[in-house]
This record gives structure tokens, sequence and C-alpha cells, in this order.
RNA sequence: GGGCGCAUAGCUCAGUUGGUUAGAGCGCCACACUCACAUUGUGGAGGCCAUAGGUUCAAGUCCUAUUGCGCCCACCA
């Protein structure tokens, strides 16, 4: 094995074992009724995406869940895919084509929506191609879009059935409108930015009272020709007279009466509100509850329409200072205040949006609301961290009507037909909703229907995803080969999936949203738990972002340092649904472990004689064969085996990589390996590094894949492939919490040892082994050479047995077998200024023990304390009170 | 304005239901390469666990308030 380099090549291993496990099928999972079913569906990434980190801690947490559960013996489905992501891949493909002069307008519908294929099919597995770089075993056989020909049927079938259930519904609403480009912008498409504006305070005349005025403050004075009320609080003093009173619009004559609402903030401007419910979204609000009228006096290109009186034609802009002008001269306009506001701002042109109403579909939430809260309440669906119920809860109680429709063109178009002929203005006859285009209008017969121009909102696709992805409702397309009796049979086995591991950002987009589909359409909830991972951000705490130019790209990492440190340093910095705070050193740990790894396996393959590895590990136990070493390695490895199980069962990732971490790094290489080195030869040594090292890199395997199976791979080993090797039984009858505080003990006293190395010139990690192993020849020679007292110190080891051999399992003391043998120790080494240290620390143990006494004699603890804390200090209390005698002795006979 | 989170070593963070001496990684200092690994090893320094109260036999841990930082949602007429 001496050909193989000291340093971990993860290049040369990374892409041949993906191919490997990918070509022997492990990643496709079919439904298998002797097994437990384990699935997650992926948060399907942007088809335009491009991996960031946000992914790469995303997918590593979900593929080392799924690693587990089919190490553990469960049938896994990781179903992957991508989202159509509307308004985003729109704009990318726009873009695209804006490089060669045209825009989307100049296309058509039709040859641009074909554009975009064409884009998709051309560069839409980048991000899939890079999943598989970080190593997620995905079942890639099924890999879906949210735009498939049978996707798109689940998708219309469900706007079918809500609208025959009465639950969506055609409204008006607000929504951000860019005049200059007249299309609508989504709300993070219209990034809010800040504007030194005005605030102009503005009097309406009381009705009926020639000197009476009510003042208002407005930054967009335009929108008062389509005012339909005043608001005041009801609770402000100023105006309380003044509620339920008439006041005559300026300029239009019209009159409008004074409402009181609480929204209104006393405080700001006059504490009296102009409310023009069709030009703002508070006022929509206030006018929708109010029963207002909705006053629209905006052409979409940002002209002044019909309902603007004589300013009608002129731009918005123009308009303003028309009415601010003809206000001043009417001495209306009471004063003018300097006044920063933030305004929305059309992302790509920077036109200021006017929020415009507009006629949109609705899905009526509060009946969807319902089971989902329930669910969660009950535990059927839990979060991990639990803090995100109350997020998730407080906002089901208070959800609002869902927007579906959007105005752009690439996405699901609503499967809503019209029929010119049957076709009522303000009514729904003449509307045709199904999953699929009729031939003709179902009433009149005619052939002239056409279809609703918008597209659903991305997420009304999303929200299908745990079902939608098994085909459901099985209905064929000519054409496709999807067999639809196994699609219902993999959904019944696969579904309610297991977890969904995603960011808190969209827990209100899509989590919230798919457990009300699930109930909606399945009657289940369509995962058991949900796992919310924490924001990716820099070292300073912000967010990862392009503008910001603090990426680190995972894609970086892994070339650098290899998939599994990206993918063990993620995650070990990765504590319990909290921000992760990124810097690029901090990829080197996970790149050093690696190595430590492949050094470690290296230096075991050099002594490993295969042929005595099949000697079962069982053999040893009940004759006394194992050293105390070996044992404790074997009780350090079961204990971590707990902790890692009991750690990934609650998603406390973090947790299990950086106890593997430890117990690999610290235990097994520092103390176990050093231990044996003497005696590497002895046949339990050779079966328990063996055993102990395979071990654990089978738990490791779900969060290094690559380098557990490269070295895998390298020792003997029994099936093809460490990814299906089964997880590691439990055995509790091997952990032994007598000889781990013994070890620890032992370890005391070579630290204290190697202190004096350099002064006495010998090989403290030799002490060890001369105390475990007296008799090896090696060791005695050493000891030959050595100074004659290292022999006295062989003894220590039986005295640290005899010590807790004597004690009852459990109710070793610590402290008292740590001072035990630091005595021994004083007596062995005569060294005047090791004394010293030696009694400061025994000083501080005798503290302890005084202290113990002292909690006894305390009734109110005897009383009240838990029974096991009781017993555990009366316990220690015995040997405590000897232990202070003779380390006052001890004291005496120091310098 | 509503909701939530964080504050522990120089830095980044662990610390599970309160329980014996508060831990890790990085950084720093000293020492060590004939040794599986210098992407290494050994040792060391470094903490009023943000502040003030409270509950308890016992508080880093629970409660209240304060200060500072951060996030989400709403609003900015």
């Amino acid at each position: 094995m001496n050909e193989l380099s000291t340093r971990y090549n993860p290049k040369e291993c990374e892409d041949k074992w993906y191919r490997f496990w990918e070509g022997k099928g492990y990643f496709h999972a079919r439904p298998d009724p002797a097994k437990k079913p384990f699935s997650i569906v992926i948060p399907p990434p942007n088809v335009t995406g491009i991996l960031h980190m946000g992914h790469a801690l995303n997918n590593t947490i979900q593929d080392i869940l799924i690693r587990y559960h089919r190490m553990s013996g469960e049938e896994t489905l990781w179903m992957p895919g991508t989202d159509h992501a509307g308004i985003a891949t729109q704009n990318v493909v726009e873009k695209s084509i804006a490089k060669e002069g045209l825009r989307r307008q100049d296309l058509g519908r039709e040859k641009f929506i074909a554009k975009v294929w064409e884009w998709k099919e051309r560069h839409g597995s980048a991000i899939t191609q890079q999943l598989k770089r970080l190593g997620a075993s995905c079942d890639w056989q099924r890999i879906r879009f949210t735009m498939d020909a049978e996707y798109s049927v689940s998708v219309a079938e469900v706007f079918a059935r809500l609208y025959q259930k009465g639950l969506i519904y055609r409204g008006t609403y607000i929504i951000n409108w860019c005049p200059r480009c007249q299309t609508a912008l989504a709300d993070e498409e219209a990034p809010h930015q800040e504007l030194e504006g005005s605030l102009y305070y503005l009097r309406y005349p009381l009705k009926g009272s020639p000197a009476g005025f009510i003042t208002v403050a407005t930054t967009r004075p335009e929108t008062m020709l389509g005012d339909t009320a005043v608001a005041v609080n009801p609770k402000d003093k100023r105006y309380r007279k003044l509620i339920g009173k008439t006041v005559i619009l300026p300029l239009l004559k019209r009159q409008i009466n004074i409402i009181a609402d609480k929204s209104v903030d006393m405080a700001f401007g006059t504490g009296a509100v102009k409310v023009t419910p069709a030009h703002d979204p508070a006022d929509y609000a206030l006018g929708k509850k109010h029963n207002l009228d909705f006053i629209n006096v905006m052409h979409p290109d940002g002209r002044m329409n019909e309902h603007a009186g004589r300013y009608q034609g002129m731009d918005r802009f123009k308009a303003r200072q028309a009415i601010l002008e003809d206000l001043r001269s009417e001495g209306l306009l009471e004063k003018v205040e300097p006044h920063v506001l933030s305004a929305g701002h059309c992302y790509r042109c920077h036109t200021i949006i006017e929020p415009y109403l507009s006629r949109q579909w609705f899905v009526k939430m509060k009946p969807l609301a319902g089971p989902a809260i329930k669910a969660v309440k009950k535990g059927e669906i839990r979060f991990y961290p639990e803090r995100w119920k109350k997020v998730y809860l407080n906002w089901m109680e208070n959800i609002q009507d869902w927007c579906i429709s959007r105005q752009i063109w690439w996405g699901h178009r609503l499967p809503v037909y019209y029929c010119p002929d049957c076709q009522a203005q303000d009514s729904d006859k003449g509307i045709i909703v199904a999953s699929l285009k009729p031939p003709k209008c179902p009433s009149c017969g005619c052939g002239r229907i056409y279809q609703d121009e918008d597209v659903l909102d991305t997420w009304f696709s999303s929200w299908l995803w745990p079902f939608a992805t098994f085909y459901w409702p099985f209905k064929i397309i000519s054409g496709s080969n999807v067999d639809a009796q196994k699609a219902e049979e993999e959904l019944g086995y696969f579904y309610p999936t297991s977890t969904l591991v995603t960011a808190p950002e969209i827990i209100f987009f899509w989590v919230a949203r798919m457990i009300m589909a699930g109930f909606e359409f399945m009657k289940a909830i369509p995962f058991s738990d949900v796992y919310i991972h924490g924001t990716v951000r820099d070292i300073e705490g912000k967010k990862m972002s392009k503008s910001l130019g603090n990426i680190i790209d995972p894609l970086d990492i892994i070339e650098e340092y290899g998939s599994d440190a990206l993918r063990f340093s993620l995650i070990s910095l990765t504590s319990h649904g909290q921000d992760v705070f990124l810097s690029e050193e901090r990829f080197e740990q996970g790149r050093n472990f690696a190595n430590k790894i492949w050094n470690a396996s290296r230096f075991i393959l050099m002594n490993l004689d295969a042929s005595r590895i099949k000697v079962d590990l069982c053999q040893f136990f009940g004759k006394g064969d194992l050293d105390l070493a070996d044992r404790w390695i074997l009780s350090r490895f079961y204990s971590l085996l707990k902790n890692v199980g009991r750690s990934l069962g609650g998603y406390r990732l973090n947790e299990a990589a950086n106890a593997i971490y430890g117990f690999f790094w610290h235990e097994f290489c520092d103390w176990y390996l050093e231990i044996i080195k003497p005696e590497i030869n002895k046949e339990r040594h050779q079966v328990v590094m063996y055993k102990v090292l395979e071990k654990t890199l089978r738990i490791l395997h779900p969060c290094m894949p690559f380098i557990t199976e490269e070295v895998w791979q390298l020792l003997p080993h029994q099936g093809d492939s460490i990814m299906i090797a089964p997880w590691p039984h439990l055995q509790g009858n091997m952990i032994d919490a007598r000889i781990e505080s013994m070890m620890e003990t032992l370890f005391d006293i070579v630290k204290t040892i190697r202190n004096l190395r350099a002064e006495l010139e010998i090989d403290a990690q030799l002490v060890l082994s001369a105390s475990l192993y007296p008799h090896s020849r090696g060791v005695r020679s050493a000891i030959e050479q050595n100074k004659s007292w290292i022999a006295n110190l062989s003894c220590l080891s039986d005295i640290a047995m005899l010590d807790a051999a004597k004690r009852p399992a459990g109710t070793v003391s610590d402290a008292t077998a740590d001072a035990d043998v630091y005595l021994h120790l004083g007596e062995a080494i005569d060294i005047s200024h090791e004394r010293v240290k030696i009694a400061d620390k025994i000083k501080k143990l005798a503290i302890s023990a005084a202290s113990k006494e002292a909690r006894l004699k305390n009734r109110e603890f005897v009383k009240k304390a838990p029974r096991e804390i009781v017993e555990k200090e009366q316990a220690g209390l015995g040997e405590s009170r000897r232990l202070l005698e003779r380390l006052e002795r001890m004291a005496r006979e120091l310098p």
C-alpha cells in the first residue's frame, strides 16, 4: 500500500465513485412492501439557477438524511427536479435575446415561449449537474420539472377543482405596475428605493361649513382625483366630531365622507388621510372594508384618464404639478414639507412603479388553512427547530387570499377559457374552467373560445410538488410513457414524504401552501417533519448575494478542497437552524479532516494483515482477551454510535458530524492507534482497529460520501459499496463507563509526563504503552534505555484498574480516582516543581470534595434534589474524606 | 408597528430536559520532523457565560427588565 499518496486527492475519487453509484442504480427507489419508506422531495431550484452556498447546505442536509436512512435499511427516495420560476426565467431569456436587439414583444408570445424552452433544454440541467458534484444521491430517473406536461395537467386540474368548489374567484387587486414597460411586477421585482420627495398638505373643505376644512397629507397629490373618502383614527380627539361628515373634494367638487379607521396613524402628517382605493394598497384595503368606490384615474401608460377631469391626458407627474398649482391658487395647499419616502422602482427601467388596480384571480385561503393549522397544532407535522411552528401558525391564522394570476408569459396559463358569444360583463357567464382545453363552448357550441392570457404564480405549481411529482392525478397524456397504475402505487407508497428540508424564507410561500394542498387533494399531510436550516451568510453576517460581491462559490470550494470538505465544513457549522457564517478558511477544517482520515487509513492498511480480520469480534468477549485500550476504543465507538443516531434523529447534524470528528481524530488516532503501535501485530489490535475504522467510515459516509467510499474499497469489505452497507448496530453492552473513566485518568497521567518530556528525554506515548503493555518486548527495551523509574509507572494501570473495580458501576468518582492516581504519581516522580504542580491540582480536587460534603450537609439539598444526584454525592463522600486526610499528609511532605 | 432570534475564549460558534472542574475549531505562544499524516503531533496562555434583578438546595441554562446586534412580516398616506 506504499503507493498511496500522503495526501487525500478528492479529484481522483469524486467523479469516479459518483458514476459508480449511479451506474449501479443505488439512487433509484422502488416500492418495497418489506421495507419502510423514507422519502424527501427536493425544494426544486430555479431552472435558471446555479448552485450557491444555500443550495449546497440545503442539499447536503438532505443527502445526509437520505444516505443515513438508506443505510438504515429503509427504501429511500430523493425526488429531484427544477422549478420553472416564471418571472426569473422570463427575465433571463429576455436578457439573452436582448443581445440580439430583440424584445419579447418583437417575437410574440409563442415564439418567445419557444425560446424559453430552447434555453431550458440547453442550460436547464446546469444546476442538477452541479448537485451531482456535491454528491447528491437523488433518484435522477425521476427528475421532474414544474412545466412537464403531466405536471401541468396537475396544475390545471387543481385550478379546476378549486374553482368548482368555489375557492377560486376573480376580483380586483392592487398590483405593482410599470407604466413604461406596461407590465405587472412582483413585489421582489419592484425593489423599494428611498428618494427625496415632498409631503403635501392639502385642505379639503367641509360641506356646509364655509370656513371649515380638514387637512390631509400626501406624497402623491395627483391621486387625490381618485379619492373616495378621508379617514381618521376613531381615537383621535381632534377629528372625532368630524366623523361621518362630508367634504368637498377640491378641483373635482365631488362629495366624499370622513370615515374612521384604527389603522390611521394619528402621529403622521395631520392624522387625517385621503383614501384612494384604486391607487394605493393600504387604501385599497380600506376601500374594501368600508365599501368605498374605486375610481381609477390613470391609463396604463401613466397618463391621466377620463376620470381626471381637466387633467385628462396629462402624464401623472405633469398632472401632479398642475394640480398643486391649482390647489395653491385656490388656497388649499397648506404647506409642503421635504419628506424621504421609499417607492417601488421597476427593476429594469427604474421607473417609479404605480400601484394599479386590476382584475386578478384569487384563491380563498381560510377554508384551506383550517386543516393545515390543526395538523401542526396536533403535532402531526413537526417543525425542527420548533420555534418555526409559532411563525407558521401566526401567519396561517391571519392568512389572506392568494393572488395567483400574473401578467407574464412564461408559466402555466390559467386553464380559463372565454366564449365571446356567451360572455357577459362582470359575471362568470361564458367562463369555462377545465384542465384541458375544451374543443367548443359547452353552452353555445361555438368554436371561438380563447384562453386567458395570464399565467399562474410560480408557487401555484410548486405547492403541489410532493404529489404532482408522482404524476397525480394520473391522467395520461397522449405521447407520454407514464404508467398511471405504477405511478399511483408509488405515490401510495412514498406519500406522505418524510422530511422537508428548507430555508425559513419560504415557510409561507411554499411550506404552508404544500400543507394546505396536501390536505385538500391528498387528504393527508405532505410530510411529517419540516427541518428549517439557517441562511448562509458571509463572515460579517451579510446575506450572500451577487450584488454585494461576497459570494463563496461552492464549485470553487469543491475544486480546491473537495466535495467532502465542503459538506463536512458546512454541516459542522450549521447548528440547529442558526444562520451559517462562512469564510473560505472554514473549508480547511473539512479538508484537513479528510486528509487525516486518509492517512490514518493508510497507516492501518500498511499494518493490517487482511487474512486475520475475519475473526469475529465476539470471540474476544467473555474471554477477557481484549486489552484496556481495545475495550476503551470500542466503548467509545459505541457511545459515539449512540450519540450519532440520536443527533441525526433530532436533525442535529452538526452534533453528529462533530462527534465523529472528535472521536476519529482525538480518540482513535491520537490515543488508540498510538497506544497499540508497539504491539500492532497482535490479533486483538488488528481486529479492533479494522472494525473501528470500518464502522466509523460507515457512520461518516452520509456526511463525507466520497472519501469513505474510497477508503472502504481499499479495506477488506463485504458488499459492493459502503453506500449500501448497513448502518452499524448499537451494542449497548460494549459501552463501559468505568473503562472510559479509567482511560481518561491514564491520559491525564500521560499528559503530566509529557510536560516532563524535554528534561527527561523520554517518549511519553511510550509511557502509556508501557503502563498498558509492560511485558511487550519493544516497551521493555525502551524502558531499559530510559530512566529506571518508568518501570514504576507500569503499575499505574493496575492501580487505576483496581480502583475502578472496587467501586460499583456508575459510582466512580472521577475526582477521587484522579487524586488517587496523582498521589501514586507524586510518589513515583521525584521532581520538586512537578510536585508543586500536582499539589495545585490536588488542592483543586480537594476543594471539589469539600464542596461535595458541604452540599450534603445542606438539608434542603438532601430533601429536594433528585435522588440520583444525592446518592452520587453520598457515594463519593466517604472516599473524599479519606482523600482529604491523605492530601494533608502529602502536603506536609512537600518541600 | 407586529413577530422572532442572538449576546459564552482574540475570532466563529457548541453547551439536549437546570446538577460535580463551561468545551471545540481557527488564531496566538513554546516544543517536536529516521515516526501514517506539517493539511501533523504535544503542551500552554486566554472566560465576572452582555447588564441588572428574580425563582431554586443549585442558573451559562428558567423568569422579568435593560442595552447592543440581526432576521422576517407589515407600513411609510
